[in-house]
RNA sequence: CGCGGAGUGGAGCAGCUGGUAGCUCGUCGGGCUCAUAACCCGAAGGUCGUUGGUUCAAGUCCAGCCUCCGCAA
């Protein structure tokens, strides 16, 4: 059938090209404007549309689909479905009844869990041993369409977003292949999303400061979740301190922040008496490295309280 | 030309106001020990990113270039 695919980042390209490999036309790209990037500021397109260009497709970057000329554009090419992955945009009603068999989109979550910007970081920040991802008949809130297909993935203990967004955009890009299917033949039927909707709002930096006050467990989630951006850090001597990888440490009866460990590891005391292991690194100026490469250049006392 | 940090023995870092290089870790040898990733003694290993300049003399000052990184976006 005739698909108009939108999405900006990696995670959509790679759906996008998992559609390409079917027989499905792809008749048209919207992905988010070139945006400046790196220490140059030089403009760089978004991977869906470089991905599409190299397939010849046209691609659209509006600033809004709210001015009537994305629409216009969509309705000349009337496409059966548009299939919406990771855009950034909200669609308005008059492009969602615009495709034939509606609009459909790859959410990294089980909705209604997580809807939003960032499902796969809240996942991880929020703790969670599993979580999917859903196609879903988008309507005009957001994330609240009719669930088509789900499928579930589980969290790994020491897993980062980085890896978890990796494994999620393979399967999202399955399940959407199977969904399309499906919904071509009318093989699916929408349902209401059950259970506690919960929202996952867009991530900034100032959350990725590290709070040791906090247990350890919570602690470990956030830089697994803000990896590989923010960055989960602290600040030390007024220098950020990226902090790469960490696993649990043992029980302490040490002051939150306080150093209990400068060998080989950086452990640090966290709240309700727990502490974690910083194994990687990074510094303002250097490359990432690990813990102990840092105390040998770096030496940080037993005892520093972090944020004091 | 957006702002800034950095390139020094295998790794991470010192080296202020110029006179041929030091620390922590690692490696190798030896010692202690029931034993050890712990401790003690010793050793190896560096054209100080690159090019040119200033100087009696440059890692250390000046200029250009290459590379890496933080902020910002």
């Amino acid at each position: 059938m005739k698909i108009v695919f939108m999405g900006t980042p990696d995670y959509a390209a790679i759906t996008l090209e998992a559609l390409l490999k079917t027989k499905h036309e792809i008749a048209a790209v919207f992905a988010q404007p070139d945006k400046p990037v790196g220490r140059k500021h030089i403009l760089t397109p978004p991977p869906v549309k470089v991905l599409a260009y190299k397939h010849n497709i046209p691609v659209y970057q509006p600033n809004s689909l709210k001015t009537g000329e994305s629409a216009e554009i969509l309705k000349k090419i009337a496409p059966d479905a548009l299939v919406v992955v990771a855009y950034g945009k909200i669609l308005p009603k008059e492009i969602l009844d615009i495709p034939k068999l509606g609009c459909v989109n790859g959410h990294a979550s089980l909705l209604p869990k997580y809807r939003g910007s960032a499902p796969i970081q809240y996942a991880i920040l929020c703790g969670e041993t599993e979580t999917g991802v859903t196609t879903q008949l988008m309507d005009e809130g957001i994330d609240t369409g009719d669930v088509l297909e789900t499928a579930k993935v589980a969290i790994g203990e020491n897993e980062t977003a980085e890896e978890l967004f990796g494994r999620l955009a393979i399967i999202s890009a399955d399940l959407m292949i199977s969904t399309l299917e499906k919904l071509e033949k009318g093989e699916v039927t929408p349902k209401k999303q059950e259970g506690e909707p919960s929202y996952a709002h867009i991530i900034k930096k100032e959350m990725a400061v590290l709070d040791f006050s906090k247990p350890a467990t919570e602690v470990h989630n956030a830089v697994r979740a803000y990896y590989s951006w923010p960055c989960a850090h602290f600040f030390l001597n007024g220098k950020r301190v990226k902090v790469i990888k960490t696993l649990l440490g043992g029980k302490t009866y040490a002051k939150c922040g306080t150093v209990i460990g400068n060998t080989d590891e950086l452990v640090i005391a966290c709240g309700e008496n727990t502490s974690i292991r910083i194994l990687e690194l990074q510094l303002e100026g250097s490359k990432r490295m690990t813990a102990k490469q840092m105390l040998c250049g770096k030496p940080i006392d037993l005892g520093t309280v972090i944020g004091e």
